[in-house]
DNA sequence: TTTATATAGTTGTCTATACCACTAGTCATA
DNA sequence: TATGACTAGTGGTATAGACAACTATATAAA
């Protein structure tokens, strides 16, 4: 199972084993793992490393210790990660659902205080201001603004914009995403909003603002949402 | 600066170190740390403690590794923990806000289906519920009804209820809180919800359901809460 | 000038070992 | 019966050392 020559390291290895045994049920919720010591020797690796692997596990909530007594297999996360709420894109296909963006706008235009405020720039820096509509299977569930510096990111199409921006945004400054800064709350939908979204003025909807950066704290994009409220709902999950 | 006979870790007091160094500007975001042999000879530790050190505030993403060039201070997260999302009371107070709350309600009722799903009970077991209003320096800012289960919580009183009920959790069971599973959606208040907010009925509203469990997985509480739109929002950081 | 090549310094992985702190059960004692 | 001491097993902390993988710089060669 474990294979010492492999390039990968021992720690991965045994990692990926105790998710998958986790996963097909051969390690269930509560279940006590085989202690430190026991994989020590079952595997002839150092009880060191072991406890690399274990720490993993521990740290992305799917295994719990306790002093004295044992590791166990935590109760499985709902959601795999929070991943899924950054991105419309995402959280859609994950659930399988077909998505796809109806770009209505497509401009560079000059940041406002506000937005170089958020994003890191200067008053009247350029920046792109994409207005799209978020379908899911051709059914409208948010109008989204997005600012995005121009500087950085310039070659952006219109096309690419259409698909998902986040790849573009990783690809293009080959720099993964870090961090995004979400803002919620319910509103009532004005004139533009209904229109978009097919509603009736005033309907119930949820803003969100999120401001994204790069690892390193870079800004990267800025975006105001509104979503449908009978179409959409937004779950977290938080651990502590 | 570390002292090896203290009772606390020599890796925590590390820690708390290079804490203290980031939270008083002495390394700022974007500096390199010293390399990890440095600090050991530094302090005549081993590495893996120093390492160990080092990992916790990776973790937290504080700190970034390179791996050829070395560690890093990563930008400054705006809130410290996703924690204040989670409890009215927590988010409040560490915003320096007085709260309180005013128990309108305080029953023992019976698990309808959905409640005993949610919280693995069986239809018809006895649970608390209990109807609060928020409020922050008096003024009325959600309305929340929480459902506790009675046979794992008995005992719990009124004035309990009153202040937090996490921490009468915590000390009750001996066992710390571990996840919480939330869904945000928006609506327009109802007649009673319009009441108790002090608002006009129709006015738009955040509708929080919060599912919240030990860290073995036992669901405490499932609580619905009603905030108004125009006092409060949603924060949320996400990092990948 | 440009291109390899060495080299020093960094984090990444891994070992073997030791002792501490905590838990749960056993067993002797009061 | 109840209490306390003991013990085996668990995770928690810490050491000293080794080599691998990667980065940046300096140096030598084309």
């Amino acid at each position: 199972m474990i294979d010492k020559s492999s390039p990968l390291p021992i720690y991965y290895q045994l990692e990926e084993l105790i998710k998958k045994q986790i996963e097909t049920g051969e390690l269930e919720p509560g279940d006590a793992l085989p202690s430190e010591r026991e994989y020590s020797e079952t595997y002839q690796i150092s009880r060191m490393t072991v406890r690399q692997a274990v720490n993993q596990l521990v740290q992305n909530g799917m295994l719990y210790r306790q002093q004295g007594k044992g590791t166990f297999v935590a109760e499985r996360k709902i959601e795999k990660q929070l991943l899924g709420l950054t991105s419309f894109t995402e959280d859609m296909q994950g659930r399988g659902v077909q998505t796809s963006s109806d770009v209505v706008e497509f401009n560079i235009v000059l940041a406002n205080a506000y937005i170089a405020g958020q994003m890191q720039l200067k008053k009247k820096d350029p920046v792109y201001e994409i207005k799209r509509i978020r379908l899911a299977e051709n059914t409208p569930m948010a109008y989204e603004i997005t600012y995005l510096p121009a500087t950085l990111l310039n070659g952006l199409t219109k096309e690419a914009a259409a698909q998902s921006i986040y790849r573009y945004i990783e690809q293009h400054l080959n720099s993964p995403i870090g961090q995004a800064k979400q803002t919620i709350e319910a509103s009532a939908a004005d004139d533009v909003e209904a229109e978009y979204l097919q509603i009736a003025k005033g309907s119930p909807i949820l803003l969100i603002e999120r401001n994204t950066r790069l690892k390193d704290g870079t800004p990267v994009e800025l975006a105001k949402s509104v979503y449908r409220a009978d179409r959409y709902k937004f779950k977290v999950d938080i651990s502590r």
